[in-house]
This record gives structure tokens, sequence and C-alpha cells, in this order.
DNA sequence: ACCTCACCGTGAGGTAACCTCAGCATCGTT
DNA sequence: AACGATGCTGAGGTTACCTCACGGTGAGGT
């Protein structure tokens, strides 16, 4: 109640830390009416052209039930679509559409622009020592 | 679309850092069937005796009819207890049943005890230097 | 004393993002 | 040919939020 231990402040430090970045970075998202977990979904599709909604679901920790509901979104937007899998008839594979090529190329710049900004901060020799710190922990 | 930027590396790392940290939490939380959420609620609580209901939306950043249903959650476990303001009729103030303060101590320890397990990768003068950058960010 | 305006908590009803379970088409193997 | 396993989705449920409207109360005119 009244001194904090230091381990157990460090562990609140760092939700806190990514509390005030994703806040930051919903806020981003606002001019594309998108969640950050449908960026999220977005760049894992992005990256594995052509991945089966079983796949995604895998990726993004959800039921492949929950992908369906993902891809509708998406696909909604009209960001992404369903092509039939050539290999098996069962599955679909989702693929970017031109549009959200576009978008997620948008999106990405910003983010990257915000997180840029929240962290400026920080002078720039502490940030790698920052990255380098938590790549240790996250690596393991 | 090849380097990663440093510093769009380093928003990445934190929310990622903080994830695995959630996830244990959350999984070190099952014994007492409470949410993150909840316990932070009961934190707040703690803190300040005699809190409204709409302190605890604010502290919580939620609107004030969902503070009502997380106390409503809470006190159906006997966790804490509604009492009448005596300086204001309209006004509830939420209180830490007993059981709600043992319950609380208990999951302090736990997370505690979680939190230096996991962070306990990192060297100790590591786990310090990380505390100090992150705090330097935060308080800003 | 009364009126008005602001504020307190909550009932009613809605939404978003998950979940499980069942069902159908298809695949791979026996 | 027959079988269980796999891939997606419809149906329906849960959780944790939200807004809106309401009745009770406090505070400041007039």
């Amino acid at each position: 109640m009244s001194a904090p231990a230091p381990d157990d402040d460090l562990g609140e430090l760092i939700v806190r830390a990514a509390r005030s970045l994703r806040g930051r970075w919903r806020e981003a998202l606002e001019p594309w009416d998108l969640s950050p977990h449908q960026v999220r979904a977005l760049m894992v599709v992005a990256r594995a052209e052509g991945l089966r909604l079983s796949g995604l679901a895998e990726s993004l920790h959800i039921a492949p039930r929950s992908a369906t509901e993902v891809v509708d979104g998406l696909a909604g937007r009209g960001l992404v679509e369903r092509v039939p899998d050539p290999t098996d008839r069962r599955a679909v594979l989702v693929r970017l559409t031109e549009e959200g090529s576009r978008v997620l190329t948008e999106v990405r710049a910003a983010r990257a622009a915000d997180a840029r900004e929240a962290l400026s901060r920080l002078p720039a020799d502490d940030r790698a020592e920052l990255a380098r710190l938590l790549r240790r922990f996250v690596d393991t």
C-alpha cells in the first residue's frame, strides 16, 4: 500500500505503456473506421497471400468460426475477397483486394508516424536500449 | 516493405510484451474466477475507500451505467458492498467487504509472484534499466 | 415555498466480438 | 466404397461494453 516493489512495478509499467500506445493507435485509425484487430487481420492476410480461414483464425488466436466473421467484415468493406482454394474445394482463401492493399499501406504509414511521434519523447539511444531489452524479454 | 524501421518495431515490442504479461496474468487469476478488469476495479475501490459509482466509472474509463454492472458482479461474489453516501442521498458508495479485502491481498501476491517469474528471464540490472526507461516514457 | 437545472444510479434495450455446437461438402485412407 | 477427419458456416449464447430515459435528490434563484 506504500512502497511499490520494483518488479511489481515493471509489469505494470509495460502494461501501461502498451495501453497508451493502443489508445493512440485506435484514434489514429479512426479515419479508416477500422479496429486494431481488423488491421491485425489485414496484416496477417497481407503477409501470407492466399491464406485459409482456419490459418487466419490460428494467427489471430480466435476460433475458426470467428474468422468467418472477421473476414465478413473486411470483405463487406471491400478490403479482402474470398477465392476458392484450387487445391481443396472445401477451403476458401482470403486475399487482399487492390483497395485493401492500398488502405493497408496508408494505415501502416499512419501507424509508424504515430508510434514515432509517441516515442519521440525518448532520445534515440534510449529508444535503442529499450528495444534491445524488450527484444531480449520477448524473444525468449 | 522490407527493412523494418526500428521505431516501428519498438511500439510493436511494447505491445507484444504487454500481451504476454496479460495472458499470464489472466491464467494466474483463474483460481479466483476473476477477470483482469474486475481486479482492476477491486484495486480502485481499495485505494479510495468509499468511492462513488461515478468515480469508479471514471477511474475505469467506462460509462457510469457500466460501473453499475461491474459492481453488481463484484457484489454478487460478496467482494464489495454498496452503502448509502451519508453526505448525498442520491449517491452510493462502494466498499470492499472483509472477503474482498482478503481476496485482493491474495491476488496481489499471486500477481507479483507471476510478474517476478515472467521477468526473471532478464538480469536484475536490465530490469532496473527497463523500468527506468519505461517510467520516463510513461510519466510524460 | 416553489421552480428549475444539474447530477446520481439504474432499467431497458442495443452492439461488437467472441464462443460452442451441429451440419454439409469434401478429402485422404483403408 | 466406406470411413473418419477436415474446412467453412448457420444458429444461438455469452460478455462487456454502450445510449437513452427515468425517478430521486441537491443547490441556487426568485
